[in-house]
DNA sequence: ATAATAATGCAATAGAGTTGCAATAACGGT
DNA sequence: ACCGTTATTGCAACTCTATTGCATTATTAT
C-alpha cells in the first residue's frame, strides 16, 4: 500500500470524507503563515471551480471538527488558520494572535498565555474560561 | 450661568458641536455596563427619529475623537463603549474585554494588562506596540 | 440676524455571510 | 465493480451590517 498524503490522512483521522475541495482548502491553509479570509482563500484557488458557499461550509466544518480555528479580523471578517505547532511539535490551542498595523495580517504565535492577567478584586462575578491575547504591532514583512 | 449637563460639557471639551443626537447617544453609552452594537443602541432610542446612518456617523465621530472605542464582537458587529474608569477615576485605554459565552455581551474591565506575555525566542521580527486581552466565560448576569 | 460650516436624513449601494434545494460525489457493503 | 445511503456541492436568492452621495437642516462664531 502506498502512503496517503498528509492532508488526506488528516481528514480521515477526523472522520471527514475526503473530497478534492477539502484537500485543496487544507493545502492552502497549511502553506500559509497567516490566518486567511474567505476572500483570500478564494484568490489562492482561482481556477478550481469551488463555489463560495462550499468554501464557507468547508471552513465551518474544519472549525467544528477542530482542525482549524477562526479569528475575527479588525475589519470584522473571519480569518481561518490551522492550529499552530509549538517547539515540541504539539498543537497549541492556547496561543496569541499578532495583528500587523500595516498589512493587517494576523499571525498565530505559539505563545503560552495562561494565567497571565488576573481580574482585579473589584470585578466580581466574572468566571473566566478561555481567553484570546491579541498583540498589535509590526510584522517581519513590514519592517 | 447655569451648569451645563455632563454630556454637553464632554462634547464641548472635545471640540464637537452639541446636537441632540450626540447627547442622546452619549447618554445611552454612559448608562450601559456593556459595549453596545448599532442595533442595540437603536432599540434603546426608539421613538427619537435618529437615522441609522447618523447613528453610524455619530459613533464613528466618538471613536475618532477618542470619546469612545469600538470592539469587534464574535458575530462580526462593532460594539461601542466609553473608556472604562479605574479606581482612581482616570481613563484606562489599556484594559481587557470580557465576552460572556451565554449572553455574548462584552464588558470593558479596567484591568492592568501591560507586559504580561513575552514572545518566545523563536518568534523574531515581531514588534509589539499595543494589545487587547479578550476573556471568555460567564458574566454576573448569567450565573 | 447672517454666513460659514458641520451634521443630518434619505435612497441607493456594497460586501460578507446564510439558507433552501436539487444535483452530485464519497464510501461501506455486497 | 456496482449499488444504496448519506454527506457534500453548486446555484440562486436572500439577510444583515455598514457605507456612499447628495440635498437639506442645524449649529456656532461673528
Ligand atoms: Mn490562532
Ligand atoms: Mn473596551
Ligand atoms: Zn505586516
Ligand atoms: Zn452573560
Amino acid at each position: 500500500m502506498f502512503e496517503k498524503n498528509k492532508s488526506e490522512q488528516l481528514l480521515r483521522q477526523y472522520g471527514l470524507k475526503v473530497t478534492s475541495n477539502r484537500l485543496l482548502v487544507l493545502d492552502v491553509l497549511m502553506s500559509s503563515r497567516t490566518a486567511l479570509s474567505h476572500g483570500e482563500i478564494q484568490k489562492k484557488i482561482q481556477g478550481s471551480r469551488l463555489d463560495k458557499v462550499t468554501l464557507y461550509r468547508t471552513l465551518d466544518t474544519f472549525v467544528k471538527h477542530d482542525i482549524a480555528h477562526k479569528v475575527a479580523s479588525e475589519d470584522r471578517n473571519w480569518l481561518y488558520a490551522l492550529h499552530p505547532i509549538d517547539e515540541n511539535d504539539s498543537v497549541r490551542n492556547d496561543h496569541a494572535h499578532f495583528i500587523c498595523d500595516y498589512c493587517e495580517r494576523i499571525y498565530c504565535l505559539p505563545v503560552e498565555t495562561r494565567n497571565t492577567v488576573p481580574l482585579p478584586e473589584s470585578e466580581e462575578g466574572f468566571v473566566i474560561r478561555t481567553h484570546e491575547y491579541r498583540l498589535h504591532g509590526v510584522c517581519p514583512q513590514c519592517h
